[in-house]
DNA sequence: CATCAATTGTTATTTTTTTCACATTGTCAG
DNA sequence: CTGACAATGTGAAAAAAATAACAATTGATG
């Protein structure tokens, strides 16, 4: 479908499903733009033009169909058959981050971990293979594996992203507070915990 | 100082100081616009006009000193003697991020952590003091606490969430996927790993 | 069956953020 | 001392995002 939606529509698009994930088995439910809006602290207009973007019509006087929403965000956000992702770096946060993810409820299917400690290649962390960076490559091809987690300590967060890459890696989340170079037609997104925090203190003084 | 500053440029201004802080004591070194733009995936202008918002000026042959950047952005963006973060919750994830933030060089200071499982209450997480979240407001106000990392399970978010509220807290960095309904006044960030990967997910799709 | 209240779909407007463009200025070389 | 280069500072333009406004539609109601 068309990869054109800007990225707050996209962001919006996957809280409108998690959001509605609970009452996708209650068939023929609707809700109204201005309750969906409500939830997430949004305004009605743009709850109706996310979802006008994506090609969705509800009906003037019950609203949106719950199931058909959640489909239709599905066909737009999703890949076929799910993402396959790769958590990079097992430490503390690594395996908070991989056990907060394996009880959210997602298409995004873990389905490797990198490490470089020798201890912990070829365990299991969960029911998640582990293997060594090194292997990068053959295990990013054999497990159409498009996404990272990098949850590396930061010194060698460079490093370890120039690998990533060179293995086929299209998509990065970065947990380090580290800045990444990269290149065109990669998507990186910086989850920078420092930053927000930072952030936060600011607009709380008044 | 002037409370009116983007939300964006916040956000860069944070990341300058952290890129730049590891040259603070090189007395008397400058850096242009276009070498920090370059270094953040920014545009100069973007860099220039963000430092004008504060009130920095920049030679025109040398282009931006160090430290009085350094100086200025904690001017704007610190509170006078640091922010005191509360950690809410402290499961494996919890003890993550408490890790990295001690880990990072920052303002913030983590001063206590709360949680309802008995067995913590009153130990120490690091050098973190660790109280029942049923004696937040006390806490909260003895030491000042302003922010709270909400990192709890997801069916407790929201209660747990009305207790900071009441206990004084103004901004919330929260990691529950769990959407808060804050009153005006109250600054929420959210933190949803979730929606992030699947923003990913779909930016990657072509 | 006509009315009415409530909601959607979408165009227009406003606001916010980024980018462009260029006059201005500090420093260095000669 | 002077000219020229390479920055900055900033108004203006453009782009992106959010909000407002309102006609069109639906279905419940009397």
């Amino acid at each position: 479908m068309n990869t054109k939606l800007p990225p707050r529509t996209v962001e919006r698009l996957s809280k409108y499903r998690r959001l509605l994930d609970k009452y996708k088995d209650l068939e023929g439910a609707h809700i109204y733009s201005h309750k969906l809006a409500g939830l997430l602290n949004l305004t009605p207009e743009q709850v109706r033009r996310d979802l006008m973007l994506i090609g969705i019509t509800g009906n003037h006087r019950r609203g949106y169909n719950i199931k058909e929403l959640i489909g239709m965000i599905g066909n737009t956000i999703d890949r076929h058959e799910g993402q396959q992702v790769a958590l990079v770096g097992i430490g503390n946060l690594g395996r908070a981050v991989l056990g907060f993810i394996r009880k959210a409820e997602t298409r995004m299917n873990i389905v490797a971990a990198f490490d470089i400690d020798r201890s912990k290649i070829n365990t299991h962390i969960g029911n998640v293979p582990c293997f060594h960076l090194h292997d990068a490559r053959q295990v990013v091809r054999d497990k159409s594996i498009r996404i990272a987690i990098l949850t590396v300590p930061p010194e060698v967060a460079v490093a370890t992203t120039a690998m990533l890459l060179q293995s086929g890696i299209r998509g990065i989340l970065n947990f380090t507070s580290v800045h990444l170079d990269v290149p065109p037609g990669i998507y990186l997104k910086d989850y920078d915990i420092i930053t927000s925090l930072e952030e936060i203190g600011f607009f709380i003084q008044e």
